[in-house]
DNA sequence: AGGCTTAGATGACGGACGTCATATAAGATG
DNA sequence: CATCTTATATGACGTCCGTCATCTAAGCCT
């Protein structure tokens, strides 16, 4: 009931973020207490503002987290298709526009679960920069040949975020499916038709 | 203090819904109560459940209501433009991606503004209906020559999300931009080379 | 071994939440 | 002008919110 290890009170410190990273793009930031998170990792909401500063501190961090796991996962894809960028690159789309991925957010990409949310924090949320840097690390990966594939991003983003929304509905299915076509045309333009 | 004209009350509902349709779109459904609500239609919270049945049933309301203000705005841009469609959705466009756009959603897009909240929503929240109608309509009038233009949709939705949720970075302006030449590229593509 | 430190538990705070029972007073009807 | 009706107001309910002061017990250090 007290007093842990410091690598129990690491660890726990260490769950606490993980769960957070997991609810709030499963359920929203403002839909997930304090109290939620804590319960999640085993303990209770008191001992919360002894690892956090605030809940917007944490928010920070379940960010910075998200898009960590999201990295991990882009650099596994490379290393699976051993140099291979563009083979990593579908088989990263066949999953970005899966039902699968659509209904389980929680594991999903950080950029669209978590963007409705970042666009209502306040200006200087410490939120905001593990967000952005995050977008950008992405945006870096699905570029073949330009800087960063912004435009790539937010078709993926926006269709996923439409099709989560249409769920139950024939166009939730049909927005996932037009998207995945439109990103392979461009790729391929680019790949048969460089400028 | 109490009774009112049947007009009054009419208007007064009315007030409530286009308040909720501004407010839900820039704070977030969970981010306006009730409260919020009647306030901004100078009320008090107790009268609520006399217009309407639940906070759920005002957000379906809402919902159309967004949905139909973007509406009677695409018709007007389609008359201004006497029949001219391909100019309407330039100048929709030109809107669509603009600073001004970004930094007021609460007057902007539903599809962008709400479709996180959306997502979120109970499978058969009585909002998700008017939700995908109003998806779908965009959809058929962006579209040129298509059925539908979901990826159009996708990708405006999407940029503009990861617009406001990087705003204040130099990433906001550029992802603006970036969907802004793509969506035009598609469609001269689309005009030059009807395949 | 004993004192210092601290992770976590407890419980409280002020306020906001969605909802509703009741009261009030003004429009509608006669 | 009296009565019926009803839109809105008042105020309360139980619960949950983020935050914090306080307590406790056990890990850490000498």
């Amino acid at each position: 009931m007290a007093r842990v290890t410091q690598a129990q009170a690491q660890q726990n410190r260490e769950r606490v973020i993980a769960e957070a990273a997991r609810l709030f793009r499963e359920r929203g930031v403002q839909g997930v207490s304090v109290t939620d998170l804590m319960a999640a990792a085993g303990l209770t909401h008191g001992g919360f503002y002894k690892q956090f500063t605030s809940k917007e501190a944490l928010i920070a961090e379940a960010t910075g987290r998200a898009f960590g796991e999201l990295g991990e996962r882009l650099a596994a894809l490379d290393e699976q298709h051993s140099g291979d960028h563009p083979a990593a690159r579908r088989e990263l789309l066949d999953y970005y526009f899966s039902p699968e991925h659509r209904d389980h957010a929680g594991q999903g990409c950080p950029a669209t679960a978590l963007g409705g949310d970042m666009a209502r924090e306040s200006p200087d949320s410490p939120a905001r920069e593990p967000y952005a840097d995050g977008v950008r690390d992405f945006a870096r990966w699905m570029a073949d040949g330009d800087d960063e594939d912004l435009v790539a991003i937010a078709t993926m983003a926006g269709a996923l975020m439409l099709s989560r929304a249409t769920a139950g509905t024939e166009l939730s299915d049909r927005i996932l499916t037009a998207a995945r076509r439109s990103l392979d045309d461009r790729a391929a333009d680019r790949g048969q038709a460089p400028s």
